[in-house]
DNA sequence: CGCGGATTTGAATCTATTCAATAAGAGTGG
DNA sequence: CCACTCTTATTGAATAGATTCAAATCCGCG
């Protein structure tokens, strides 16, 4: 089911309709992106491999990371409002999208209560994601934000079958810090705590957890 | 139209079953929650007077707000994900909302396209709502989002008939500060240094901005 | 008019940033 | 395959910005 981005809990007949719209797939190769802040809107994506990240370039040509998205995850919700996107999608490794043209799916949302109801949910949860990003930067101390991000994604390897405690971070040190709100040197220093107190193993971009409990109570 | 709730760009027939769907409006007064965050998600609202925002707790029992919801705004988007509300909406001010239960809403959305159009494109810009805020939190220096957040204020009453450069906060600074990911101290020592400057009018909640180009330039 | 919450302002402290220098890796071409 | 280079990461020291704690004032409301 995974690899046709096809979510769970619909018909047969349902799930071939899906497959029907789902026009194709495009690779996207590290560093290059699926779309751009201003392209017009035409599809929804959904990501079958890799992990993507999502950017907003603030005036003066600064960056900031706004989104972290792994295989399973939608993407391009933001296009719908003003049918362009509003945030730059770029891959963080080598990765492949599904395809899913809107009007087809707007569409297909009519004809189905099923499908219809997916799309809602997945831009509520994106909704509801948001707000949580939104609490760690508001309220949480660096440490606090990196412990969170590190659990967030273990938990999210976790649900796709992944090791809950190994996992590569794809992103440097600079677009952790971007997505957290923080500097990339405060990333590090943070990293190099928690490994210091035993918290976790770092090795670069690998990170091994050996503490849940220790992370979650900082 | 606005006392309706209902958005333009309809046909009067899609008007027309939009005001079957509103069944009800509600009164909210200051203070009191129109949902609260692990309520069973029945309904979406839309916000006909007043303003109300939306907090989510966090352990420990503090609490961060994560939006503000001024009138026309829709509210109650974050269930729809796991058919329970995410986070608690409070009143600001004694306010009043347009009940749209969820399950004629989405019975709608089947039979119009343009209504169908019209909740993606609400859920959409909620998500690029939610968006700039984490740039707000995640980039800015506390001088910078006081005076962003007066803009997007000023902004977004223009827009609703009321004057650009005068508006009351309804939030105490222990709101704004908490909204802003920052204390109401620091609130309140940016408000009084704008004032110092010449960019603003502040009086208690009372705001008056004198110099828009300046407020942008910080 | 008086009370209690909200706001303002000051001073000390602390966290995270900035600047800087070094080290470690990744990628490239010989 | 290795040397070279450029990017990424780590770490230190000084600084800046925001927080915390505290006290005084303001204001709305009963």
């Amino acid at each position: 089911m995974r690899h046709l981005c096809v979510p769970e809990g619909l018909t047969a007949e349902e799930t071939g309709k899906l497959e029907d719209v789902i026009s194709a797939t495009r690779a996207v190769r590290r560093g290059d992106a699926l779309f751009r802040a201003g392209d017009a809107f035409e599809s929804l994506y959904a990501i079958r491999s890799g992990s993507i990240k999502t950017v907003v370039s603030r005036e003066g040509g600064r960056e900031q990371v706004t989104g972290l998205h792994l295989g399973g995850d939608a993407l391009g919700l933001d296009g719908i409002g003003e049918n362009r996107h509003m945030c730059t999608a770029i891959a963080l490794e080598d990765s492949s999208v599904c395809i899913v043209p809107y009007s087809s799916f707007e569409r297909m949302c009519r004809e189905s209560g099923s499908i219809q109801r997916r799309l809602h949910q997945m831009m509520s949860r994106e909704i509801v994601r948001e707000t949580n990003q939104l609490t760690t930067l508001g309220s949480l101390r660096a440490d606090e934000r990196v412990a969170r991000l590190l659990l967030d994604l273990s938990a999210r390897f976790t649900r796709r079958g992944y090791a809950a405690a190994e996992f590569t971070l794809r992103m440097t040190r600079e677009e952790i810090g971007s997505y957290l709100g923080i500097t990339l040197e405060t990333v590090s220093r943070t990293l190099s705590r928690f490994q210091a107190r035993g918290l976790i193993d770092a090795h670069g971009k690998l990170i091994r957890i050996r503490d849940f409990a220790g992370l979650r109570a900082i």
